[in-house]
RNA sequence: CGGGGUGUGGCGCAGCCUGGUAGCGCACCUGCUUUGGGAGCAGGGAGUCGGAGGUUCAAAUCCUCUCACCCCGACCA
């Protein structure tokens, strides 16, 4: 391709409305463009990147033995009451009504539609297992759309469905898909970890997150320093503390704390450490208020503490709520003298022997309150975020917290929305049954994203080999020069006939921009073409990632670049 | 939705506090010179200052409302 002939708007400042690298270095290469908040335009080079990663997505599925379908976007509001989730979902579902006032969603995923597909026509345990997938674009009306194509409102997704006669089979086929995950991961280029999560609105039992390690990753993953364990933090399996001796404290006492208003502000005023301080927290779980208590330097785990409650909803207690409960002010909230509410307390909680609470007074703290003794604590569980530091649950270890970019997500489904939506075939015994399901995600939009936020430098983007939207960029330097043209052109050629793909730089540009604009676009090769050179019958060939640069002979450039690129 | 911030030629910004009719750099167009790491000179095109309303002789600048976008939190591929 000439790079003339292309729209490649290069960008010289950074955009003023992209914080994130990634976001940053695709809008200057001219890979994106924004059409509104998480919605955007994908320009030539962009959109080659994401076919390329969207045909080794779609390589690893076929081998794996996937079936590629295409569900539509639009979808009926029928299907989604039927599993419930029309009301669930909330407003992260983008509505629509048509003409006649009927009620439509954009879709965010798609258990429904194909769900209904193999029930009416799926029939016999003799066609399972089965598992389809797509590549389509998905809507969801993000509280907060971000980061570029890290999370769009409108994005592109693989997701794919599959379809066992029995528990047994189906975790094969789950084994099947993480496996190939692990490719297509390892194939785009990316450093990743496969970890434990939490399923979340999708539902179903067991679930594996697959995370691309980069700093501005919106998720935090802990794993084992020695061992395999790998889970989300919100996942990850905190287990129960010593006791603590039971050494009598001295009794409780009210101090006076004016003007402290966060943890760090009272440990130091108190000089006490922020562990030593217990924070209470008010939820709201099911319309029933819940007090929840974690060590000043812990943050409590919502997703945790849903699952325990075991409840629908779960909030945060606005302020009328705290004062009606504690009769003191919000954000003073402490457990003593708490009545009339469930006060669940962290494992790590039980074991210190004392603390300073908050009174539900302003400005005031008790110092050496003792669980139990000063206030009561129904039970303990494990309720908050690892952090650094905590045991493995596996072994004897410590666990580290990295953060990640959720790139890709299986499920284990079971018989959630087979259940629902009564999906079933008959068994060999001519017994109806449910279909055990699985589903798994890949976004491959986000890819491209997590790839230049894991490969670039200062210059700009440095594409891992398999996803770059060319091979190799030959750079002429001095267009006007014939013989730097007619070289340029050979070498252009040979390599096309080798489908090796190739950007030609044509532009009538100073060497200087053209140089600045390749490494910007981080095509893993560039062959500079120099009359200084050719009059030696070298060129040059640099490779971006190393920075490299290696004069070869101009009849060896083209075996040179071939070996490179494959 | 809560908190913070920004909207001025295509892009990045100044001007706003202390109202007087829009400026800088880059990009763009023409010509000449230049050409191994974002050129120089000369000439030129392009904005009514996010939108609406108000105050005033006069509003980018002051006031009110509104919209869009970005960042931090809850959601997720």
């Amino acid at each position: 391709m000439y790079y003339s002939k292309l729209l490649i708007p290069t960008l010289r400042d950074d955009p003023a409305d992209a914080e994130t690298i990634s976001h940053k270095l695709m809008l200057r290469a001219g890979l994106i463009r924004k059409v509104a908040s998480g919605i955007y335009s994908l320009l030539p080079l962009g959109l080659r990147v994401l076919s390329k990663v969207e045909n080794i997505v779609r390589e690893e599925m076929n081998k794996a033995g996937a079936q590629e379908i295409l569900l539509p976007a639009l979808q009926p509001a029928e299907l989604w009451e039927e599993t419930g989730r029309w009301d669930k979902y909330g407003k992260e579902l983008m509505r629509l009504t048509d003409r006649h006032d009927r009620n439509f969603c954009l879709g965010p995923t798609h258990e429904e539609v194909i769900t209904d597909l193999v029930r009416r026509e799926v029939k016999s345990y003799k066609t399972l297992p089965i598992n389809f997938y797509q590549i389509q674009t998905k809507f969801r009306d993000e509280i907060r759309p971000r980061f570029g194509l890290m999370r769009g409102r409108e994005f592109l997704m693989k997701d794919a469905y599959s379809f066992d006669a029995d528990l047994e089979g189906a975790k094969k086929t789950y084994q099947a898909m993480y496996e190939a995950y692990h490719k297509i991961f390892q194939r785009v280029g990316l450093r990743f970890r496969a970890v434990e999560a939490d399923s979340g609105l999708i539902g179903g039992s067991s679930s594996h997150e697959f995370m691309v390690l980069a700093q501005t990753g919106e998720d935090e993953i802990a794993s084992c320093e020695k061992c395999e364990y790998a889970a989300n933090i919100e996942r990850a399996e905190l287990t129960a503390g010593d006791l603590p001796s039971s050494e009598s404290a001295p009794k409780m006492e009210a101090v006076s704390t004016p003007e402290q208003k966060s943890v760090e502000a009272v440990s130091r005023f108190l000089d006490v450490s922020a562990n030593q301080l217990l924070k209470t927290l008010l939820f709201v779980a099911d319309e029933k208020p819940v007090a929840v208590l974690v060590c000043g330097d812990h943050e409590i785990n919502e997703v945790k503490l849903k699952k325990l409650l075991g409840a629908e909803a779960l909030a945060l207690a606005d302020h009328d709520t705290v004062k009606r409960v504690t009769n003191g002010p919000s954000g003073f909230s402490g457990p003593v003298g708490l009545t009339g509410l469930e006060i669940i307390g962290d494992f790590s909680v039980q074991s210190k022997a004392e603390y300073v609470v908050e009174a539900n007074k302003e400005d005031t703290h008790y110092l050496h309150a003792v669980p139990g003794r000063d206030f009561s604590v129904s039970r303990y569980a494990d309720l908050r975020n690892a952090v650094h530091g905590d045991p493995c649950p596996r072994c004897e270890a410590s666990i580290k917290i990295d953060r990640g970019i959720e790139v890709g997500h299986v499920f284990m489904l079971g018989t959630k929305y087979s259940e629902k939506m009564d999906a079933t075939f008959l068994d060999r015994n001519g017994k109806s049954q449910h279909f055990v399901m699985g589903c798994y995600g890949i976004g491959v939009s986000r890819i491209m994203a997590a790839a230049v936020e894991q490969n670039h430098d200062e210059r700009g983007i440095v594409w891992p080999q398999q996803i770059a939207p060319f091979d190799v960029e030959i750079i002429p330097i001095q267009e006007k020069s014939e013989v730097v043209m007619i070289a340029a052109t050979t070498i252009f050629e040979t390599l096309k006939r080798k489908n090796i793909e190739v950007l030609f730089e044509d532009r009538k540009e100073r060497t200087g921009v053209k140089f600045n604009d390749a490494d910007l676009l981080g095509i893993p090769i560039q062959v500079i073409i120099g009359q200084r050179n050719l009059e030696d019958g070298l060129a040059e060939l640099k490779e971006r990632k190393t920075g490299e640069k290696i004069l070869v002979p101009l009849d060896d450039i083209v075996k040179e670049v071939t070996k490179r690129c494959c």
